[in-house]
RNA sequence: UGGGGAAUCGUCUAAUGGUAGGACAGCGGACUCUGACUCCGCCAGUCUAGGUUCGAAUCCUAGUUCCCCAGCCA
């Protein structure tokens, strides 16, 4: 179990982490055993993440281990490009399951065998009610379900019969095996759940081995008994089938008794977590696929360039309890931010480029000049840039008529090129249109470096600029929300799809640092944000997307006053 | 009207009968060659009503609100 920095809780611990210590210190348990057990049906997602987080933190913290294990119990859905998407997304979050992945169906046998125990026992028996009969004598949430007429055959015929399902004698759906608990119990899953179904088909890892496959509720308890689980953690829509999973712990021969917790699942603002949307904003091509950087899932956080580091620091501060929650995105934004501004090199580029020439710099002739890759550490050393005549700064960064409390450029203005000189914008050159194409500026010789001049003159704003002559032209794609409700109603997403998830910003200018490396880790384009290269890039067509924006208190105050 | 769970600043989360604390967000200020970062300050909470107690977020009683469960999904 490897992994890094957790982040440390200054007050008190939760309520898991409560009960594992206190089960270690009253000698309950040994060794602590976790696991975390996806199915493999899907891509990862951050809610994911705090399940992975918990259990191989838990583990690792306490000394003991934690498993991955796929819940491969329904063929009909999974695939191995999921088991291979899984097992690549765990260890990039930075987790280890001690070599080799576990599987539910590694345990068909065994799980076989005990569900011929059950039956010995008189504790199971086949069914072969259509599902909708079964459906119709379950009852309802207030009245009791009514016991099937399958419900006391012989053991022998039980016996018999399920041999028979297992041989592939009988179509999909034919029979069912079920416990044989309470058909009246007011907890519905106590009410003769399913062991095992039918299904002719193929399975990803035990091919056609098996016709019959068993069911969630009697594969998870008695997989986490055989690999000697100690505390199985789940969400909470699983509390109800805690009875049913201790039932089947208790009348079982399995090697080890371990107990089930249940902690309230992840869900974020302005993001939908749920396997089923998710797949079908792939299937239905709302997005470009499971890596998509406008996706949760962990793929494409991961190729939108959001560091594992800022995952783990952000599970690590929204915390684990049993009360329903919705978390903020902002929350996760700061913790990306925290990360990339202590590692994310810095660079020039312009986004939106507005084409400015220094009237009284000499023409053809330029400079090299030195820049900080990163003020927030020493070691990362410096750069140079190119400064010439003509440059490219923020559209943005010029207003002809400057609104109050707007510092940049404007007729008359004097500010900062960021260690670049200090510039005076003389006159702003529109077109027939009467847009503005070009900025014509003075530039103050003794202010190079973008040092303060010597007769202490201050500015008020310091821009980003490049140099147009050195520039390299890129792609940047702005990555937003994906939905544009807080809140979005699974049921209907597609209602509020966000249209601006993705803004292609094309022409934007970059200074050749910016694509020096070629590899994906973020870097901070100043006074902008933290970008990522993309694989979309090509040789000489670089690729950015934004992982997160700069904090922006002009832009928050802006908006606030013409709201 | 069955069963299971949960209610603490706007949001997330601590406090385990003894000063309701932290983080995010917001607001104000300092600093600044990034309107970033950092630092300082402010704002703001125990679902309701009773009860027990010297003392209640915590214990008791009665309510209220929200979430989950009627797959041969997990």
């Amino acid at each position: 179990m490897t992994s890094p920095e957790t982040p440390v809780r200054e007050a008190g611990q939760d309520f898991i982490r409560d009960i594992v210590t206190a089960d270690r210190d009253a000698g309950r348990v040994g060794e602590i055993v976790t696991r975390f057990p996806p199915e493999p049906n899907g891509y990862l997602h951050i809610g994911h993440a705090k399940s992975i987080c918990l259990n191989f933190g838990v583990a690792q913290e306490f000394g003991g281990r934690c498993n991955l294990r796929f819940d491969d119990t329904n063929p009909t859905k999974e695939e191995q490009e999921y088991i291979d998407a899984i097992e690549r997304d765990v260890a990039w979050l930075g987790f280890d399951w001690g070599g080799k992945a576990v599987h539910a169906s590694d345990y068909f046998e065994q799980l076989y065998a005990w569900a011929v125990d059950l039956i010995r026992a008189g504790k199971a028996y086949v069914d072969d009610q259509s599902q909708e009969e079964m459906r119709a004598a379950r009852g309802t949430l207030t009245e009791p379900g009514t016991d099937s007429p399958f419900r006391s055959r012989s053991v022998e015929e039980n016996l018999d019969l399920f041999a028979r399902m297992r041989a592939g004698e009988f179509p999909n759906g034919a029979r069912v095996l079920r416990a044989r608990i309470d058909m009246a119990s007011g907890n519905i899953n106590l009410r003769d759940p399913v062991l095992y179904r039918i299904l002719h088909a193929v399975h990803p890892r035990t091919g056609t081995a098996w016709c019959i496959y068993p069911s969630y509720d009697f594969a998870h308890g008695q997989s986490d008994a055989i690999e000697g689980v100690t505390h199985s953690l789940c969400t909470l829509e699983f509390a109800d089938h805690r009875p049913l999973y201790d039932w089947l712990i208790e009348n079982l021969p399995v090697p080890s008794r371990p107990r089930q917790y249940e902690f309230a699942r992840l869900n974020l603002t302005y993001t939908l977590l749920s396997k089923r949307v998710l797949t079908e904003l792939v299937r239905g091509g709302h997005v470009d696929g499971w890596d998509d950087p406008r996706m949760p899932t962990i793929a494409g956080l991961r190729r939108r360039g959001v560091p594992p580091e800022a995952i783990r620091d952000f599970i690590g501060r929204i915390g684990v309890a049993r009360a329903d929650s919705l978390v903020d995105i902002a929350m996760f934004e700061a913790s990306i931010r925290e990360i990339l501004n202590r590692s994310a090199p810095r660079r020039m580029a312009v986004l939106r480029p507005l084409r400015v020439v220094i009237e009284n710099y000499p023409e053809g002739e330029g400079e090299t000049l030195e820049a900080v890759n990163n003020p927030e550490d020493p070691e990362a050393g410096t750069r140079t840039i190119r400064f010439t005549r003509e440059l490219y700064v923020e559209r943005e960064d010029f207003m002809e008529v400057p609104e109050k409390k707007f510092y940049r450029l404007f007729p008359g203005n004097e500010v900062r090129l960021r260690y670049g000189y200090f510039v005076t914008c003389r006159e702003a050159v529109k077109d027939d249109a009467g847009e503005v194409v070009e900025l014509r500026c003075t530039y103050d010789p003794a202010t190079r470096g973008g040092e303060s001049p010597p007769d202490g003159r201050k500015v008020k704003a310091t821009l980003h600029w490049v140099s147009a002559a050195d520039a390299v032209p890129a792609e940047v794609r702005l990555i937003n929300p994906l939905f544009t409700d807080p809140e979005p109603a699974p049921g209907n997403f597609a209602a509020s799809l966000n249209p601006a998830a993705r803004e292609v910003l094309t022409g934007c200018m970059l200074e050749p640092a910016a694509v020096a490396g070629n590899d994906a880790a973020p870097i901070q384009f100043e006074r902008l944000g933290y970008f990522s290269r993309d694989r979309d890039s090509q040789p000489g067509a670089p690729v950015f997307n934004r992982v997160v924006g700069l904090r922006d208190s002009y832009a928050r105050q802006a908006a606030r006053g013409n709201g």
